[in-house]
DNA sequence: AAGCAAGGTTCATTATTTGAACCACGAGTT
DNA sequence: AACTCGTGGTTCAAATAATGAACCTTGCTT
């Protein structure tokens, strides 16, 4: 693993419950030693990517974050177009829908929207990156993404979230086959309990999938029923999401939801 | 110049004008070889902070940013909060305003708001950071930010921009010296010709200014009644934003206000 | 098919990163 | 006031990772 890598690692550490950390916290967090972790942080406070609260020393993060998210929205904005039919999607559904976008490390979170009236809730994060092998959103990325993700999952460890999440090696090749076949994925207490949820992939410029597209509930509300309900209006989303994108949605995909509908 | 510095460089060359940018461009914006860019930007591409193109195989900036300015929106809402304010006064003024944060590397705008009525116009872009000893902006944080960023400018070279360019390190010194007497900085023609502005800093929890806000003008627009009405008006606003923002002026700055009003 | 330019890779050399030990400071305790 | 504990921050020899010249591959142009 690189420096740069390393460095960048600890952004990931910022969250909505985590706005600021202090030296010693990596230094728990991370493992590595304190010298290390404060030559990065100094490094990346210079380049703006960091800030430093001078009461408590405690680093948040940078402007530079903001004026970077600025020119990618304005010259690519998926974001932009993918949260409008999240939300349109939740509000049909009136169940939690959220978008991210496949990256090697995980999907990266990129809009979600709530318009759930259920007493219970699904709690989603825009901070955490979520696993590619115990999701649904991960599931539908590693079906339908670059398959060089399939094979570093393969070779790299399955963590496990609960006892629903999928372990070996040859269940994560049966599964991601089945959701080839289905055209969207299933996953169920995989990565939260009582969360089950269910994702189809959408398409930019390029063979392979973008990003994601996912209804996530409580276990309690999905059956075949739900399923076929959210299957078919994600499907739906996916082809509107693509095409604004400027991508295609492959054959085999258009068919997969052809049978299914 | 550590190994990370030189990687997140290469972010900054993406603007508005520039959304994608190759292999080779990027050897030749930064001189540097090219196997040690491939290097930097595989990283940062596995970190999700670049996507790649798939047909140009160009880069451009990734979902990461999105991600982490979400968080640092939601947790240190700076920017919510200075652009009202900075609407605000672009529309009392009619001329454009921006805001800026302040860096060791220069200014990092945050937003900016122009609704401007005049026939010409300045333009402003939220991509490229402004020079500490070139702009309105940056004598205010020179006069008012953390010393050591006087220091650091004093001895690193004063880039020319313009013919009126501060150049000599003792015009420098003075120019601050001056702008911490009025409370306001004022830079004609300093950075882009037939342009004046004005700003002055605001402040987070800390002794030091956090960023500072402008009023950019073309320079036929600014005389003694304008600057008046201009510097008045983004005091006013900086009050109001400090105490947003938690922080609080200090008494000389208050105090020459007071002299100037 | 040949030529060109861009993206991407390799590997010995080199320079940078690394971390144990150290210092400084402030808060709470005796 | 001295003491301790937990921070943030710094130093410098040792070790590791970054570097770049040369090379390969790919896709487009002629």
């Amino acid at each position: 693993m690189g420096t740069i890598t390393k460095a960048l690692n600890l952004l990931n550490y910022f969250s909505e419950n985590m706005p600021e950390i202090g030296l010693m916290e990596f230094r728990n967090l991370t493992g590595t030693d304190k010298a290390t972790i404060h030559r990065h942080l100094t490094e990346m406070l210079a380049n703006g990517y960091l800030e430093q609260n001078r009461q408590t020393r405690k680093y948040r993060l940078g402007a530079a974050v903001l004026r970077l998210a600025s020119i990618r929205e304005r010259t690519f904005p998926a974001r932009r177009i993918v949260s409008q039919w999240v939300e349109r999607l939740s509000r049909e559904l009136g169940e939690l829908v959220h978008a991210s976008v496949i990256q090697q490390s995980g999907m990266s979170p990129l809009c979600y929207n709530d318009f759930g009236t259920g007493g219970t809730r699904v709690y989603f994060s825009e901070a955490e990156m979520l696993p590619l092998h115990a999701t649904a959103s991960g599931l539908a990325a590693l079906a339908f993404g670059d398959p060089s993700l399939l094979k570093q999952s393969l070779k790299s460890g399955l963590k496990k979230f609960t006892d629903h999440t999928i372990s070996g090696t040859e269940e994560l090749e049966r599964q991601v086959s089945q959701t080839r076949e289905n055209g969207f994925a299933f996953a169920e207490q995989t990565y939260e309990r009582e969360v089950s949820s269910i994702a189809v992939p959408f398409y930019e410029n390029s063979g392979f999938a973008y990003g994601t597209i996912s209804v996530a509930v409580p276990t309690s509300r999905m059956n075949a029923g739900t399923r076929q309900r959210f299957a078919g209006a994600l499907a739906k989303a996916s082809k509107d999401i693509s095409t604004e994108l400027g991508g295609n949605l492959p054959e085999q995909l258009e068919q997969a939801w052809y049978r299914a509908a």
